[in-house]
DNA sequence: TTGACTCAACATCCTTTGCTACAA
DNA sequence: ATTGTAGCTTTGGATGTTGAGTCA
């Protein structure tokens, strides 16, 4: 029977339980001191009869199996249960009828003693519940916290910086005259000739062969020239970490064995033909702009990957020569003839390539992307330029790659570029607009994604199911392809991202200071639930529904202004203020306004989210006819200078205060001094007294006494003395300290005053 | 081996204007 | 009697993201 009564009676009947029970337990004490009652408070509510179950469910957060289990297998919660046998016992009543509900019964259910009783019990079934359940998450949940994930995103930008600036300068080095000038020996003229071949009218691919050749030979010149390729210092070198490598490489390397390497070493290092991969490609880029070709550095950067979230990973067993496989350094070179850029590398897979589609850069194979994963490829040209050419070296880069890019989201694209354009120093080129049409190309030919995974926040595609709840596609808009589910199991739809309309509901465009035009049709019907927990029909609107809010002007000359409901105005973007008004905002802005006895409103310009989705209104100024503007903002100035000079005024009176205690001391030791003769604490200190001493016999300061008193006495006296004085001191000091806060109490200012007037004339 | 799918556990975004009793 | 304010409330819900595990 009880089943049909609404949850809200029940919090009705426990609300008037509590007050019942506040009133019956403490008579005289006051209502307001509830939070001293807190601990008491459960202990009123848990025993009346309808609200048990209630507060059971929700300090265990557990559904209704997990209740029952421990009261039958855990012998532990015996302690638990038997409060779960008090509680039938009394809530058999309750499926008597609901009359006995009864004021009466509640008052004899909350005695004080078993209350706490239960009280003991409750917390016990949350340890009991909780602890099990932490140990299972650690277990099942192998992801770190938000925290660390905040950490490794900063690292990733930390790291990628890092790398793009050593290419940078590794690139500036390359451009060494030195190092040119010997490297270009290594040349034979007739590869110089076909670096550099003549225009072929007739048929342009000849030229490009011809320069093709001519690198293949360098490449060769190359490989010969280096005699020791090096493994990498660090096992890695520039290839990816893993987060656990990183950390442990942090507490491990701290002392500066790994010499850093200088532009000198690099270029005997070059010139000698030993050293590893990367400074090899490094030096063979060098080689080519020695003999005048446009080569470029390129340097697929690889920071630890920031969306990788496990806490703890298996180690990579990556081998090293799968890790070399692939490089993180390459050369290319501008073709003129194609307009092109040709791809070299030179040591790892020894290939010249031209791009077209697909490339023999991207690496494949689980084993070998496990430390080479592209992301950030750049290109540092002859000139000091450094591009992002990633395009070209990624099948999937909206699909796949993007998603492991910092610039991912926007404050991450912009921060990006930044530092792109802080690594870059030379103007625009024609080269440069040929290869942005070229990663255009690129774009429009990766396509769709082949895989569903893919779909989600991809920047050209959306599957309808991956539409958000206020979204809709386009009225007649039309698919744009099909994606192909694996094991046969059909097709999906697949349509453009830029047919997709967001909606909003009237409220959400107001708060854009939007509203509906007349007769707007919504799009789309969502539920929502209302502050009372029942679900309600909310109308979705697209923007073209909408136009922008107009205010009413304010009257004038009164400067009337129009206010809501509840006796404010909302302002939340700049056109919301009302044509010939101006909100002005300052905490003192009403105080203003309410002086000055002119219109106002007060403007409630955001929202403070409380607990129990409540929201407060945040008003932070106050909306005026802009005829009003000039004497709100001159009194606010008033007030705010009146302020400012109140703080000074207290400020100066607290150091005053203090200066007067200062004083009072100094002459409480002088009197001492006169009398008992001047306290010497160590040797050192007694030529400073009887150097102050002679500037007191001049006539300065007179702080302190003539010593020669107690100069003769003998130590052991002096120092019994000293005690003595310290205690009648100290007593005195206590007694002067209560005598002047009685005296400051009477008249606080005009003393401090006076004992400011004397100390100066003390001073001086 | 790969990708779709489900589940669990968080993280993040959206939400859009108290009530009561006491003291001054 | 009026007004200002301290103290109380006790913890939202829908959606997105990620990793683990399972299955085909």
């Amino acid at each position: 029977m009880n089943d049909n009564l609404p949850k809200e009676y029940f919090d009705l009947i426990r609300k008037v339980v509590r007050e019942k029970n506040q009133n019956g337990t403490t008579n005289e004490r006051p209502l307001k001191r509830r939070r001293r009652q807190r601990d008491k408070l459960p202990t009123i509510v848990t025993p009346s009869i309808p609200v048990e179950p209630d507060v059971i469910i929700n300090l265990d957060s557990d559904d209704d199996k997990d209740q029952e289990q421990p009261q039958k297998d855990e012998p532990t919660n015996i302690v638990n249960r038997s409060t779960m046998e008090e509680i039938p016992s009394e809530g058999s009543s309750l499926e008597g009828s609901a009359s006995e509900y009864d004021s009466d019964d509640f008052e004899d259910v909350s005695d004080t003693e078993p209350n706490e009783n239960k009280i003991k019990n409750i917390s016990v079934t949350i340890h009991k519940k909780t602890e099990p359940k932490e140990v299972k998450n650690s277990q099942v949940r192998n992801m770190c916290c938000s925290e660390e994930k905040k950490r490794r995103r900063s690292m990733h930008m930390l790291q990628l910086v890092c790398l793009m600036s050593h290419g940078s300068i590794r690139n500036r080095w390359l451009n060494s005259s030195k190092l040119m000038r010997k490297l270009n020996r290594l040349i034979p003229d007739k590869t110089l000739e076909l670096l550099h071949p003549k225009r072929d009218n007739e048929m342009i691919l000849r030229s490009t062969r011809k320069l093709l050749d001519g690198l293949k030979q360098s490449m060769e010149v190359w490989q010969k020239h280096w005699k020791i390729v090096q493994k990498y210092h660090n096992s890695t070198g520039l290839y990816m970490k893993m987060w656990d490598e990183l950390s442990k490489d942090t507490q491990t390397n701290t002392n500066a064995s790994q010499t850093m390497m200088t532009k000198q070493t690099f270029i005997r290092q070059v010139l000698k033909g030993v050293g590893d991969r990367d400074i090899a490609t490094q030096g063979f880029v060098s080689l080519l702009r020695s003999c005048n070709v446009n080569a470029r550095l390129v340097m697929s950067c690889q920071p630890c990957d920031f969306t990788n979230l496990k806490e703890n990973e298996l180690p990579c067993r990556t081998s090293y020569d799968d890790m070399v496989k692939y490089p993180i350094f390459w050369c290319e070179v501008w073709d003129k003839f194609s307009k092109q850029w040709i791809s070299i590398d030179p040591m790892n897979l020894k290939t010249i390539e031209q791009i077209r589609h697909i490339t023999k850069m991207e690496p494949k194979g689980v084993a070998c992307c496990k430390r080479n994963m592209i992301r950030y490829v750049i290109a540092f040209d002859r000139q000091e330029g450094c591009r992002d050419i990633t395009r070209r070296y990624v099948k999937w880069l909206n699909a796949k790659v993007r998603r492991r890019r910092i610039t991912k989201d926007s404050d991450g694209l912009q921060w990006y570029q930044r530092v792109l354009n802080a690594l870059h120093h030379r103007k625009r080129t024609k080269i440069d607009d040929y290869e942005d049409e070229y990663f255009q190309v690129r774009d429009d030919d990766e396509g769709m994604p082949d895989c569903l995974a893919d779909m989600k926040s991809h920047p050209y595609y959306i599957l309808e199911r991956d539409l958000h709840s206020n979204q809709i596609l386009r009225k007649n808009c039309k698919e744009c392809g099909y994606l192909n589910l694996p094991n046969n199991k059909g097709m999906i739809k697949v349509y453009a991202r830029r047919d997709i309309l967001d909606l909003k509901s009237g409220r959400q465009w107001y708060n854009e200071g939007r509203i509906l035009k007349k007769g707007s049709q919504y799009l789309k019907v969502i539920q929502r639930k209302t502050r009372e927990g029942e679900m309600e029909d909310e109308r979705l609107y697209a923007r073209d529904a909408t136009e922008l809010y107009i205010p009413p002007l304010a009257t004038y000359p009164l400067g009337e202004i129009s206010k809501n409901t509840f006796g404010n105005i909302e302002i939340f973007v700049p056109s919301m203020i009302p044509g010939n008004c101006c909100l002005i905002e300052s905490p003192v802005a009403i105080k203003a306004a309410k002086f000055l006895g002119i219109q106002f409103a007060p403007a409630v310009t955001k929202f403070k989210f409380e607990r129990g989705s409540r929201a407060k209104a945040l008003i932070s100024g106050v909306v005026v006819a802009i005829w009003f503007k000039e004497a709100m903002v001159t009194f606010i100035d008033g007030i705010e200078y009146i302020e400012e000079e109140n703080k000074r005024q207290e400020e100066e009176i607290q150091s005053l205060e203090l200066w007067r205690i200062f004083l009072t001391k100094m002459r409480i030791k002088e009197d001492l001094n006169n009398t008992y003769g001047i306290v010497r604490e160590t040797e050192g200190r007694l030529d400073k007294v009887e150097s102050e001493d002679e500037i007191n016999e001049e006539g300065g300061g007179g702080f302190f006494v003539d010593s020669n008193s107690h100069n003769n006495k003998p130590r052991e006296q002096e120092e019994a003395n000293e005690e003595l004085e310290e205690e009648e001191l100290e007593e005195e000091e206590l007694e002067e300290e209560e005598l002047e806060e009685e005296e400051l109490e009477e008249e606080p200012d005009d003393g401090i005053d006076d004992e400011y007037a004397t100390f100066m004339d003390d001073i001086s």
